[in-house]
DNA sequence: TATGGCATCCATCAAATGATGGAATCATCG
DNA sequence: CGATGATTCCATCATTTGATGGATGCCATA
């Protein structure tokens, strides 16, 4: 049994893929009830019946762009697994950022749907989703602040948030940022790596030693 | 001459400040599209044209709004600088952590709202606001990362970013957090000032102690 | 008590918005 | 070609939403 996100995401020549694809990109940029089922047919350049026709109601694509975003982020989590899989911590927290910060700048609408999942409410009951809690456990394993990805200590939970979210943060405040401090849009992004890898390595390295040391 | 937001400030039972203070929550909770006029009316408790008349239209409320919350966050700033004043880096750290985070578990509005602002578009133009980059010019000041307020390098700037947006995260992302690490409130908030604090002070002091050797 | 201005509410409007029925179009296959 | 089903668009609806006019109520002061 195929879902209609894994048809759509199969051809992205597809009508149902081209929506998703805007959907994502417009319910990124204004939220959810900052956009509109015509907004979106805009941008694909269909009428609203259309997009209906595939969708069904607005609040469904907005689920289905919220799975299709979950999957994005963890495949890309996989990936960075793979390339950081054995070396020693600090190096796997550069080059993580490098990647992610990379990745997601290609995609803002990912961090700024996370992050509008995180802080706004919607009028309507949203419906659960269990991505997140999964991510963090299996991040929190690769960093090695737990053991047993299963039982993750809300400690560690907590560390693993604090890195993801000030990474989302420069991401999906890249308009605002950078207008603040007048950097193209090249500088802008080497100083976010910059400006991540300074705060987020010295804590980790620094347990690290502490718990050889203890 | 006084502005209307002065002139609510003044009486918290003025009707005025009733309404700014209702359209601060519901704005806070469902970002600018999210609210309906109706809604804040009747958190109020008041018909929605008593709310046209003390405010205009809702855009201006929202501005209003804005303002509002800048002047608070802008009062906390100088009133935890007051405290922190003349001690050492970490410890400057710890305690305006401690004091900012409590101040905005009170008012998570205030976090919400920023963060919003940040990330998401609004249909309309947004007027410019030009709080945000005089605080964090001031807390580059305060942190020691420039010397002159008025030339704050774009490195400092954002990791004065990088501390303002790790704290705001966890306030506005307390009930999605919490039910993912399964903690009390209380639990919450004290873990939340430890984990930033194990992220954010070590950055810096490692930083001062370069400066220092250098 | 009468008056005038301020504040509030009721009724209503116009535009925006989510949604749908049905006609028109297109592709596929016999 | 012709039939069938899938796809797309046009026209339209009902609801929501921002906004306003005008009637009503309230209150201080002469």
């Amino acid at each position: 049994m195929e879902s209609p996100l894994e048809k759509a995401r199969k051809d992205p020549e597809s009508m149902k893929a081209r929506i998703l694809i805007a959907a994502r990109k417009i319910f990124g940029e204004y939220g959810f009830h900052g956009t509109t089922t015509r907004m979106i047919a805009q941008e694909v350049g269909i009428d609203i019946s259309t997009l209906h026709y595939h969708w069904g109601e607005k609040k469904d694509l907005y689920e289905a762009v919220i799975l299709d975003i979950n999957k994005d982020l963890g495949q890309s989590l996989i990936d960075v697994e793979k390339i950081i899989h054995g070396r020693p911590l600090a190096e796997r927290l550069a080059i993580a950022i490098d990647i992610m910060t990379d990745h997601l700048f290609e995609h803002p609408e990912i961090s700024n749907l996370i992050l509008f999942r995180y802080f706004g409410k919607t009028r309507h009951e949203a419906s659960l989703d269990f991505s997140v809690p999964e991510f963090t456990a299996d991040i929190a394993r690769s960093m090695g602040l737990t053991k047993d990805a299963k039982k993750v200590s809300p400690r560690a939970r907590m560390k693993v948030l604090a890195v993801m979210n000030a990474i989302y943060n420069f991401i999906s405040g890249e308009e605002f940022f950078r207008s603040m401090t007048h950097m193209d849009r090249d500088t802008y992004i080497v100083t976010v790596k910059e400006t991540l890898k300074f705060i987020l390595i010295p804590a980790f390295v620094q347990q690290e030693q502490k718990k050889e040391l203890g």
